[in-house]
DNA sequence: GATTGCTTGACTTATGTTGACCATACAATA
DNA sequence: TATTGTATGGTCAACATAAGTCAAGCAATC
């Protein structure tokens, strides 16, 4: 008794399978009809099942021709460690913490120099609001900096 | 299946290659005949996809022998190229106008798949937690995702 | 029983295409 | 020189076609 959205998802990624690219393109309203659903359950499993945290891009286009593209990302080999990383940041991450973490990654080349500093610049605004515009206590931006960090490992990681 | 405004994109920018100029002119009419549709037609393809931000700038004139010049933009530097995108984000800019900057800057090869899908997750991270933890307007994060953009951008572009 | 995830449909927004009408440059002619 | 004609390009609004958003209700799971 799969669900509507698991199997819209597997067809999906049928497609992926099938396709010679790591692209594929779509019309959100034939996808509907072939699942029998409303248009809007296709933006669902989109959301939920293939988000850049997921490591897909999807862009679109409405009106005439319009069209839902997804890209899938495939790294070189950087999964593992990513991921083993992305469990070493845990639930909070001190600003210093985040630095050296960073750090760490680029001399292992695990990241480039502009990737880190695009994290880097990520982290710093973020906690630079919360702190400013927001007021959040350290402790919360914390939290934040380590769901950050995390987001951003894991879509780098994940192909 | 392909939409006339791509086919007339395609044959301007083969137009380009074709080129021994970073520069081209051509007959509003011309066109329209060529593609057999209307004239303003012309006008919406320039505007939708040789705008500053695809990294064009398009010149015209009026009148007998008026023309339509196509430009592309070069940089000759870090500093011209961090100023033209500051000019590109402005203090605003939607959450459709990011997706479809970085969507061209990637096609353009000024941002590596990679970079794209840190700078994304990023923005969307930002704006997630501007929309369900802190309840802001949607102007608001308009602001502070223009803020956030520039920012990245600054930092690729001093790299 | 509460929380999380799934499904739906009404309403909103974006894109592409066309045509009527406007503005401007140049040239011929008065 | 001033006027007028002709050849261009520009703007805008209407319409057709898609996709996006959001909130409410339902289902599954904890």
């Amino acid at each position: 008794m799969s669900s509507l959205t698991k199997s819209i998802e597997a067809y999906i990624v049928s497609l992926f399978e099938e396709a010679t690219q790591d692209e594929i393109s779509l019309r959100r309203k034939d996808i509907a009809e072939k699942f029998g659903c409303v248009p809007s359950q296709i933006n669902y499993v989109l959301r939920s099942r293939f988000a850049p945290e997921h490591g897909f891009i999807v862009s679109s286009q409405r009106g005439g021709n319009g069209y839902i593209r997804i890209m899938q990302l495939r790294f070189n080999n950087c999964e593992e460690r990513l991921v083993h990383f992305e469990d070493l940041v845990g639930n909070v991450m001190s600003e210093q913490e985040s630095r050296r973490l960073l750090a760490s990654l680029q001399n292992r080349s695990i990241l480039s120099a502009r990737e880190r500093i695009l994290m880097e610049v990520a982290l710093r605004k973020q906690d630079e609001i919360a702190r400013s515009t927001y007021d959040i206590p350290p402790y919360r931006r914390d939290l934040q900096r380590a769901e950050l960090m995390k987001s951003l490992l894991r879509s780098l990681a994940l192909a």
